[in-house]
DNA sequence: GGCCCTCTTTAGGGCCTT
């Protein structure tokens, strides 16, 4: 963990700058940590699956999930009792927020950053940071549709991951990107959207703290993920709840393919897994694929951006923020 | 469709998502 002092914030005047968000989560950690062991924090980290530790262990089940009750949010909806798949992951948390003794003396020195510091940490102990991807029928969210969903909860620990086919409804004629047939999705057994949104706030509440944001990441998730799910939550009349926030790793690879001396030259989702050299989980342009590579990813990039968790934060919006804006240019 | 860049801003084209 590097600290630095920083002096310009929209939040608070000056302020510690932490430049890494590893700190946050664990789940991925090991796979890059092989490979990455650049920072003596990370080298320090006592992480399962490491040098012949606990290894990752995949357990695939059928649920049934009720959501009568459980949802924290306005936008209660009927019961409903869908089968889908949870990928249980079980990956301990136990290291990441671990600080060395050296490194709290050394923070405990910078004076002028305690109150910083206590606002930084319980900004992040109340912060859920999720990467998701979506896979739809074509770029159109007014015509197409969503057909598959896949969550990872960076923190890890117990039914970290979430993945689901979604019944579009419709034919599939994009077959060739993703490789999700029209006969996978137009099942019966496959949930529709609107029957799934209750299940999505049920997960995304159980993991959520109590009083704390969700931060939800995606891969240009500004014009391409957040839209989408607005209309689908639209279409089912359910809002996307106000404490859920959405980060673009988009303008994030931007930065960094404009940053000097950098080798990435496009800011492509495979381009950035080429970069950091990430082994695919699953093929390309799936669901749970895509987010797995994206959530090693995302920590790389906000390593080498060296950005905190505010500086996220800074940089995140929300559902509203994107229907204001489009209603002010319908408007204007 | 929004963002970003430039041979720009009274515009146009490329990138990025499936």
């Amino acid at each position: 963990m590097m600290i630095a002092p920083m002096n310009v914030s929209i939040f608070q005047g000056s302020r510690c700058r932490i430049n890494t968000l590893a700190h946050l989560w664990s789940g991925n950690l090991h796979s890059w940590t092989r490979r990455y062991s650049t920072t003596s924090k990370l080298h320090d980290s006592k992480i399962p699956g490491i040098d012949g530790g606990n290894t990752k262990k995949w357990t695939r089940r059928p649920i049934t999930t009720k959501t009568e009750g459980s949802i924290e949010t306005p936008q209660r909806s009927k019961p409903s009792s869908i089968r889908h798949e949870v990928l249980d992951e079980t990956v301990s948390a136990s290291s990441t927020l671990n600080i060395g003794k050296t490194e709290i003396t050394q923070f405990q020195k910078l004076q002028y950053c305690d109150v910083q510091r206590e606002s930084y940490e319980k900004l992040a102990s109340l912060l859920t940071i999720i990467v998701f991807d979506i896979e739809t029928t074509g770029f159109s969210r007014e015509s197409e549709r969503i057909i598959e969903i896949a969550l990872q909860v960076l923190r890890g620990g117990k039914n970290s991951t979430f993945q689901t086919l979604v019944n579009p409804n419709k034919s599939v004629e994009n077959e060739r990107i993703h490789g999700i047939k029209t006969n996978m999705v137009n099942r019966p057994d496959v949930p529709r959207m609107k029957d799934l949104i209750p299940i999505l706030l049920q997960y995304v509440s159980s993991h959520q703290i109590p009083g704390g944001k969700v931060l939800l990441v995606a891969h240009n998730a500004r014009t391409f993920d957040v839209p989408f799910l607005i209309s689908e939550f639209s279409r089912s009349s359910i809002e996307i709840p106000s404490d859920w926030l959405f980060v673009d790793t988009l303008p994030l690879a931007r930065e960094l393919v404009k940053m000097e001396g950098s080798t990435l030259l496009k800011a492509k989702l495979e381009h950035l897994i080429d970069h950091y050299e990430i082994i695919r989980e699953g093929d390309a342009h799936r669901a749970m694929s895509d987010v797995k590579g994206l959530a090693l990813i995302f920590q790389r990039l906000t390593f080498d951006l060296k950005l905190s968790v505010l500086d996220i934060l800074e940089k995140s919006f929300s559902a509203s923020d994107l229907i204001n804006q489009k209603k002010k240019k319908s408007s204007g």
